[in-house]
DNA sequence: GAAAATCTTTGACCCAGATCAAATGCGCGA
DNA sequence: TCGCGCATTTGATCTGGGTCAAAGATTTTC
């Protein structure tokens, strides 16, 4: 799926607003050098909270390094994640006064940020722009109706397979890594964060984890680094047919 | 929010591809007036599939009357809903070539489609048409991520309290009855169907229907007709804070 | 480099919702 | 009107994951 053009490519255009998961074959377009003008870059620590759910929302942008996690909270405390963010994300919504959700950056983070009415203007001016943005917003819903069948229908040790599934999967086109056979990636989330995207306990999640290492699946060098002997077995674990083209 | 002008051109305006929820203000442009060149209609039995997961999808278009879900199923035959298509609804996937879902008439069910190469070329011509899909995305990815708050966290009375409240805010908006106080509106869905959406099976969902019966939260005639008294009792059991601007 | 704070693991027990099973009700065609 | 098919309700029981509690690990602080 990524070739060598397009990883160059994407190595290069850190910034680009519309780039996302690929990359953006169009940056060569006047417009978006103008866009240099109004960029700007913001840094939050670890734990630091980017967005109050409800807030007014005067940029877009997207991440350029770190993690940050969308997250929904019920007033009893209850907690869901419904988005995770990962370098060359794309944060905000153009047209959208207030952010419906927390962005909380999970570790240090840093954004690349384009304050939002002159990116619109921009926008309205430059329809590829425009496009771009719709196919990205397509992927997000796709991978939120992905999640739902996750959060609905599967068990616990599904869910937690399906996690690292994707979060393989993201280092794996990030860093061009091979995904045959064995990968090795980072786990950049804590077991509560992990819980908040499954709809589960930090302590179910805990326990399937250890499970899924007894079992061979996968095996756990410190805390956050995941070695994962058979890609493939992971999937099975996860309950899930389609490789995302990986191992074809 | 929706006002007698907006309602009557609604009314008026069944078919724009572009129409969702609300009104699409610009439905006076010369580029739609072409799309009656490349309008059809398509209608289904309830129970049809209207698209297999994987297929590949030649048009776009909304619901006219009846309602379909979105569905994905896992090959042990596990079913979640993703997506609820109501009349007004758009659906299809515009820049891409299969269905990420199956797509189900619930009811009887008729459809306003355009092939979507043209469709698309008009787009490309037309940015407001670009940027109007763009909106309604959006609102499709807040609704799924509302959507994995209730699956992930809420209990399964909190569940159905939920869906009730969904569908009668969509129903009150498209018939613009009142919601202050007390509320009429149809259940068009099976008990299975609202177990597929709500991550639960049926016989719950009929217990839990059961119990807020027996509670007074809402009563039924027949197995459609709800009557809610209370619709803030009804948010206060869905755990939901927010009440969508409609008791404002 | 010891103490404190924070994560993570593991254990024991419990309960909401699943599963299995059996009525009950409802619509519809002959 | 009867009886068949199907959706729904209700009951009895089971279990996956939640809850509460207590050790380990790991990281941070001074």
């Amino acid at each position: 799926m990524l070739n060598e053009k397009t990883v160059s490519h994407s190595v290069e255009c850190d910034d680009c607003p519309i780039r996302h998961r690929a990359v953006c074959a169009r940056c060569e377009s006047d417009e978006l050098e103008r866009l240099e003008e109004i960029k700007y870059y913001r840094s939050f620590e670890a734990g630091q909270t980017v967005i109050w759910s409800g807030d007014r929302m005067d940029f877009v942008g997207s991440v350029v390094s770190g993690i940050a996690t969308l997250t929904q909270t019920m007033e009893d405390g209850r907690t869901q994640m419904v988005g995770l963010l990962l370098p060359s994300d794309f944060v905000g919504r153009p047209g959208r006064d207030g952010s419906a959700y927390d962005v909380v950056a999970t570790t240090d983070l840093v954004m690349c940020c384009f304050r939002k009415k002159p990116f619109e203007a921009m926008m309205a001016r430059t329809p590829h722009i425009a496009h771009r943005l719709l196919e990205m917003t397509l992927d997000e819903l796709d991978a939120a109706r992905e999640w739902m069948l996750v959060l609905g229908r599967k068990t616990a040790r599904e869910k937690i397979a399906s996690l690292l599934t994707i979060i393989a999967r993201r280092d794996a086109s990030l860093n061009l890594r091979s995904s045959k056979g064995s990968m090795v990636f980072d786990l950049p989330l804590t077991r509560e964060a992990m819980a908040d995207y499954l709809g589960l306990t930090l302590e179910t999640v805990s326990r399937q984890i250890s499970a899924l290492k007894r079992d061979g699946v996968i095996s756990l060098q410190g805390k956050r680094h995941v070695t994962v002997p058979d890609f493939s077995r992971l999937l099975e674990e996860a309950g899930d047919d389609s490789d995302g083209g990986l191992l074809a």
